[in-house]
DNA sequence: GTGACATTGAGACTCAGTCTCAGTCTCAAC
DNA sequence: GTTGAGACTGAGACTGAGTCTCAATGTCAC
């Protein structure tokens, strides 16, 4: 924390536009934990806080946030987005549990290199790579097992 | 072709449901064809090729086709959902171009062993993968090259 | 033919995200 | 300190993909 808003406030003042207090509320709401969020998320997370913000605003800061590479954009197909901060972003890919809906990550270099070179065959200049594991998680497995032992006992 | 409606009318027989005819018009509209589409694509085309299926129905039928696994969901972050044949889904990933919005297909099948592994390392019973890269096409990066060129002839 | 239940289309509805606009703020120039 | 250009804000209207509802219709085992 601090090197975000050093970064956004230059991304910022490079496209002459202004730090302002909302815009700062977002940011460091944003960066004061690790979790995946959504818009919705964070503006009800902003109005617990006493720092009610308007849902035009949220928006517009975090296409700025993404727009600078501070934020990344995550669509898991339930018709709206995640974000997470860039800086965790290297090498991971997420793990979609369809049972619970848990999100978690995993980390494997040899992953975004392969991606990489794939790209690059394909005469393709790549910006991210998005790697999404869908399935049933090691909880929900035991769960569902111990449920179909029950109904058969 | 004729495999897919073999296949889904066993699954419909299987859950007491019935092929009916639209259901059929929308199926061989769907396996017609080897593009990527979107729900509001098929709903024109039906249209167009005069035997119109209700939205409602569409969807309905786009549902049970990704149940049956004849079809694969696919979200590229723009608020629409894609649809592909699940048959085409082997060891492919997708190649997303942010300037055209081109979406083109690699295959690798070491990418799949990896994740196969990564996901059961890490407790996970995976149904599907899911890659996509992000960035620009071979025919963009061209066309940028050369518009740079002349701005700074 | 009958009854139980699956299916349909039209259109109302939902909800995440975008747009608009009038009022406010920021900041460099004077 | 004042001014003016233009950035920024919040409220709420709007958009559009996808879902839901419901009355009418179709399917099929009996």
């Amino acid at each position: 924390m601090g090197d975000e808003v050093q970064i956004f406030e230059e991304y910022l003042k490079k496209h002459a536009l202004h730090l302002t207090a909302p815009r700062e509320t977002v940011l460091r709401t944003i960066f004061g934990t690790h979790e995946h969020f959504t818009a919705d998320d964070l503006i009800a997370h902003l109005g617990r806080a006493g720092t009610p913000v308007s849902k035009a605003t949220v928006y517009r800061t975090l296409a700025l946030l993404s727009e600078c590479n501070l934020l990344i954009e995550h669509d898991f197909g339930q018709g709206k987005k995640y974000y997470e901060h860039a800086s965790e972003l290297q090498h991971h890919g997420h793990l979609y549990c369809s049972d619970c809906g848990r999100i978690s990550e995993f980390y494997d270099p040899k992953l975004n290199g392969l991606q990489e070179k794939i790209a690059r065959q394909e005469g393709f200049d790549p910006t991210h790579f998005v790697v999404k594991i869908y399935g049933r998680c090691a909880d929900c497995t035991a769960k569902r097992n111990r449920r179909e032992a029950e109904s058969t006992a």
